[in-house]
DNA sequence: GTGGTCTAGACCACC
DNA sequence: GTGGTCTAGACCACA
């Protein structure tokens, strides 16, 4: 029963961004997912080495993976580890998509109290979308 | 004895909604100002009459006044009260701009991360942007 | 603004009954609200004050408050409190009977495997309805 | 070069499923025996070999039998092998039955707490009943 | 070794 | 005062 659970590349999380660090892991990691780098039945590392790798708490990781368990993207067994679910990838990228919404609602609602109109509105978006490529 | 008098038009503030109190008063403050219902000189209530009129604590609509301040969109005159500042309009819109911009980078960000391609996300956000209305 | 809050009658906790303390904790809330002694609006005892009622730590109460947030029964808002969410009463009892399911389709197969056939299965329903009168 | 030799039926084990590992074991060989597939004096797979079988450790198939064991459906002799007691079929049908009572009991305090009345509840058992069938 | 639960205590944001 | 987050460290169940 080989080991395959490794330490993946993982950005470095820093108290100083905004939002608690367990989201921080937990954004990071549906990333991995909802891009496939990290596929169904994947072990992820588990809380201590996590939290060694990040220079967290124990804690802090647990409290990521269970919000990962809670939306149902991963799995976790006592003795075993945390793994990656099956639908992992597709409950990821519906949770994104459902995200991606609710904040273009309130951006375009923002925006419309800021006086634009609806076309104006409809530019504005236009633009933001091509600076972020 | 009902007593219908009140300062201005303003929607009721609820502890059950999401985000802290004093957001939600700046956040109808900024409302008022940036459709032009509250005018540059106008005097906003005092502190003890909001205070009354939402139901919550003195301190609470103290916060929200200082935030408000510190945007530069109302000032505060020792002695006489508080007053919708000549740029308020302006930087309300400006201020609300800025945040929809972020809002919409944000939420492109996670619908291309959810797989969309960018002529799907375009379709995403006219889809909203036509919900909302 | 009267504190209305208080140490409702809670029966005490135990570590020897069966199941973790912060399970005892939800399924007694539970109770409370889908029996309406405890209605929308009305404050639920803070952490603190629950914790040192029940004797067991704060954590463990703040866990069990965590759990019914997640179902949508009650809802916490920092600084004000934690509150019977508006719906709280219908969720809990949509909650129970979703788990009063479970239990039963678990609890027929067992009898099933153990070659018990379909009127005699119903019996035996019967004849625990009755005991539990 | 496949091998298909397998000692008995059993089916695969899942540590995606939900509960231990040696549960999943134990309840399936359960089965077994209370539908007769396993009779008296017939002797079970080695630990070994039934622990290739389900891809899982020889210790986790030990602590199966050792719960099974303790319950008296199968007996251990040393040097010879496990077998099924003789009275192994009764008890595993007697252990079901003990389970099914306490899940029915569960379940129908669950219904009665969500505010049914004893017909309504009867009602709910036949549907579930049904449901499995 | 893994995850599951419970504990105690810190600091912060909000009211 | 309230809840929100992060921390450290204990003991248990499971593999």
């Amino acid at each position: 029963m080989p080991d395959d659970r490794k330490t993946f590349l993982m950005e470095p999380i820093s108290a100083a961004a905004p939002g608690p660090l367990y989201q921080q892991i937990v954004d990071q990691l549906k990333c991995e997912i909802s891009e496939n780098r990290l596929k169904p039945g994947v072990p992820l590392p588990s809380f201590r080495a996590l939290a060694e790798d990040l220079l967290v708490s124990v804690i802090t990781v647990k409290r990521a993976y269970e919000e990962l368990e809670r939306e149902g993207i991963i799995y976790r067994r006592q003795g075993l580890g945390t793994f990656v679910s099956e639908h992992g990838h597709t409950r990821s990228c519906e949770a994104k998509l459902k995200s991606a919404r609710e904040l273009l609602r309130e951006g375009f609602r923002e925006a419309a109290e800021a006086g634009l109109k609806t076309s104006e509105i409809l530019d504005l978006a236009r633009e933001v979308l091509k600076e972020n490529q």
